[in-house]
DNA sequence: AATGAATGAGTATTCATTCAT
DNA sequence: AATGAATGAATACTCATTCAT
């Protein structure tokens, strides 16, 4: 009756994948343990010798794709030459990402809030962590004169939540049908929102945007 | 073992405000029935008679909340000399409004989201609703010169996004203390990205940001 | 909301009326107060009125339906020549009648069993005053000696039984299609299974069949 | 609170047994499925691992009712020396098999019924089937010249619908104290009604009954 | 006679979690 | 590591019945 495990991934792998992909499409409360051990050619004798809860193995997975994604914006970062061009590569970073692992914007945006206080702070970390890596960039450029002084812990929470908004809108919508079309427009309007005309900013640093050796 | 009704208010009213409180507090589906009821001196059997469902129920809520909301808002517009201040005032009004009701602000930011495609789809139009309120304002001074021609719809999306994290982050963090004080500076950053000087706007209409009747 | 009565009948025989249908659809226990009430264009209260309870109201109406049954019945072996032209007249009632009113049938014979011993005694007189009044026959005939001495008691209620099951499949399955075909088959095996031939009684008797010159 | 298993049957039999028990008592509606598993001593949790819904039990229920049933009819046909003694051979085993296990007569012929549409076409299946059967050894009596042609298919059915009949008075009223006491008398009706006299059959064979005692 | 809002005990069903094997 | 039968508290919803008007 149990599903014979595709490839040789671990039981604890195989049960985190499985519940992206249930989570994705059902909900945190819509996702039973069934389904995702079925789902993931495991037991729920099996999900419960990895995992104390359904809870915690849901932050589990939260804390692995954030983990991820920073990682992947850390990476992006790398290299750019002033700290605007860290903040936009960092945009560009998160678009692409999500636009390619739609579930896992599903997971991370969407699928996750609104249950009860509790689940709700565990998963404020990671937007407040990318917040700060924008506010971090934002400083920088003040410091350096790039920008104006500003109150940036604002604009980098508010830089989420426009990112976010953009994002669910494709989610639930469908539209724009290529997130990437619009990616250009967003950025110009968040760098606009600290005083940034984006145009000059490619001027200044000609050869700044990021893997542009292609 | 029932309470007896405080005031006179109908039992359908008494409902749907004992479902916000429990609703604010516990998300939606941690809101059970039998709480709802118990906080509002009414039965089980009441709340079938005026609800098909408890999803039905959560409609109506938000419908009313959303109504009352609009309402407000588009009274802040009137009299309001130009979009751009047109639009300033709605996001003085939301801001000032969902600060006076976080439990409010708490159903329909935070509580609604997340259950379920179909329920999801279903409280979309209520940020459409704003985002089209919005955009429809920025439309307006692109067309009399006063911001330069740019994509609205996107920006108007953004500034919803923008405006909602702020409000969450408030929500679940409590800062910051008071929403009002960060109110100027989110108006400056979101009419910065569209290419605006809020000390500006103001110069031009100095005695313009109340409901000035002129 | 309330559907206007349609004619002026009395709301007590408009519930009657209304449950005999919504029963005969539903079943027993399928059916709801409320359901009844809104086709009788009458509101709960009303039926309160008029009866104590759900249970009594089909009491009510079974006793009514089985008095008019009965009724027939006795009006069609008035003037038959010997009891088994009695007997053979009352099958025919029975089965025409049964025929015309298929909710009627619905009612008495397939939604009112099975439904805890207390509700399924109250309907055993109905079958029982039809096998008391078959057996009268039956044991006229025997003391005339136009049939053997037998079991009388046993065999009404066997043929009971017998036509109860012809009709139940019909109302199930729709074969036969017309109930009034197998009436003259049923007919002869019934008589067949107290020791007489059919065709010897209408010899005998030439002028009884009632409705003969067919 | 659970009490302990009283022997190693499967939790799925206990529930099983269980429930006849409860429907014969309270019938379909009345069992709840909270005192079937209290009697079974097992979880509702556990209900529900083995069967889908309340429904779906009963009919497997049923099913397994029936085919011990058909199982020990079809047994007591083996062996008997003509299709008549083969039919009367089978009536006896149905009564035998109904008075020693009241609680199979109950649900199989008085709880079940009635119940919408859906359920009542479902066990519908169980009384075609010995119809069919006694249809079948009627059909070959007539062809070996036993009986004269007749509509076996109709005389079939109410030989069911006589013996249904006989067993539901006895499981309402109690009467006759003893279902074997009528037996023979049922019988010799039921031959009688396909022109056999139950005597003759007796001399024809008088070796055949297999527990020939006459 | 009639209304319809209100009641609350009762129902089937779900689901995260446990545990003997 | 893994299994899957078992648990039981919790849930949304139904429905005959009551009652103030």
């Amino acid at each position: 009756m149990s599903r014979t495990p595709t490839n040789d991934t671990t039981t604890y792998d195989r049960i985190l994948e499985a519940a992206t992909e249930v989570i994705a499409q059902q909900g945190y409360s819509g996702a039973g343990v069934q389904e995702i051990v079925e789902r993931a050619g495991a037991s729920k004798g099996s999900f419960y010798f990895h995992f104390p809860s359904k809870e915690k193995m849901v932050e589990a997975l939260v804390v692995r794709m954030s983990e991820k994604l920073v990682a992947k914006v850390q990476d992006s970062l790398e290299g750019q030459p002033t700290p605007l061009h860290r903040v936009a590569a960092s945009v560009d970073t998160l678009m692409e990402t999500f636009a390619r692992q739609r579930t896992v914007a599903q997971v991370l945006l969407l699928s996750i809030i609104g249950h009860g206080r509790a689940t709700d702070k565990r998963f404020l970390p990671i937007r407040e962590g990318f917040s700060q890596l924008i506010q971090q960039e934002l400083d920088a450029a003040a410091d350096t004169g790039q920008i104006p002084a500003q109150d940036t812990a604002l604009v980098a929470q508010m830089w989420v939540g426009a990112i976010h908004e953009v994002i669910l809108r494709w989610l639930l919508t469908g539209k724009p049908s290529s997130l990437a079309s619009v990616t250009p427009s967003l950025k110009a309007a968040l760098l606009r929102s600290v005083g940034v005309d984006l145009a000059t900013l490619d001027l200044h640093h000609p050869s700044a945007t990021g893997r542009r050796l292609a």
